[in-house]
DNA sequence: CGGTTAATTAACTACACAGGAAAATAGGTC
DNA sequence: GACCTATTTTCCTGTGTAGTTAATTAACCG
C-alpha cells in the first residue's frame, strides 16, 4: 500500500489486520492513550504506535495531545464509506442495505448528526 | 498477509486493492472468465489471475472450469461477514445497522435464502 | 536543570505482495 | 500428434509492512 492510496483502499488495508481491528474495538469503549491500547497485546509499544498511525492515515482514529499523552478516539466516517461502498452489493446481501442506504442519504441531508 | 489468515483479515486484505474491487463490481453484472475480467485493465493477464486467486482465497469469488475457461462468480458470504463485523460499531454508524443485524439473524434462521 | 514517563523515529530484519516476462498446463480442434 | 487458446505457474524485481531494539523527542516533576 502506497501512502497516497485512495480512502477506501487505505481503510480496507487498515482493517486487514487483527491487531488494528482489536484496537478499534477497544476504542468503542472510549478514548485511550497509545500505552493503554498496547496493554492487551504482546507486542512492543512502537509496533502499536505504527498500527495507530495506519489507522490515523485511514481516518479511523484521531489523536489529540494532552501533555505527553496521545489520546486516541474513534472516527466513524471511513466505516460509513465502507457501508456506502457495500451498497452496490445489496442484491447479493439482501434488501436491508436499501434501508441503510436511505438512512445514509438522510444523514447527508442533515436529518441526524 | 499470510496464507492462513483468519477469514475477516483475508477479506479486508482482498478488498484493499482497487483492481480487485473493480473485479468484484464487474462480477455483480454476471459471471466472467479471467480473460474478460482482465479486459478493462491495463495490466497483464497473470496479474489479474493472481488478483482472482486472492479473491478466491477470501471466498469472494468462486471459479468453475468450463473447458479451458475459468468462469468466475461472486460469493456474498464474506461481505455479509464484513457487515456482521461492523455491527459492533452500530452506535457510531447509526441505528440502521440494528435493522441489518435483525435481517442477518433472520437469515441465519432460514427465513430467507 | 536532572530525571521520569509517553510516544515516536530510526535502523534493521523478515516476509508478503503487485507487477512483468517467460514457461508450463489444460482443453479443444484439426 | 501438432496447434491454438485460456489460464496458471515460475522466477524475478521493487516496494510495503510487521516486528524488533535503540535512540530521540516531548512534556511534566522535583
Amino acid at each position: 500500500m502506497t501512502v497516497d492510496a485512495d480512502p477506501l483502499t487505505a481503510t480496507f488495508a487498515a482493517l486487514a489486520d487483527p491487531t488494528r481491528r482489536a484496537i478499534l474495538a477497544r476504542l468503542t469503549r472510549g478514548e485511550a492513550t497509545v500505552g493503554q491500547l498496547a496493554e492487551p497485546f504482546d507486542v512492543s509499544l512502537p509496533a502499536i504506535s505504527k498500527h495507530v498511525k495506519v489507522l490515523q492515515r485511514a481516518g479511523l482514529v484521531e489523536q489529540t495531545r494532552r501533555a505527553q499523552w496521545r489520546s486516541c478516539r474513534l472516527r466513524p466516517e471511513p466505516l460509513r464509506d465502507v457501508v456506502t461502498w457495500m451498497e452496490q452489493y445489496r442484491d447479493f446481501l439482501g434488501d436491508s442495505l436499501d434501508r441503510l442506504d436511505h438512512y445514509l442519504t438522510d444523514l447527508q441531508k442533515g436529518d441526524r448528526p
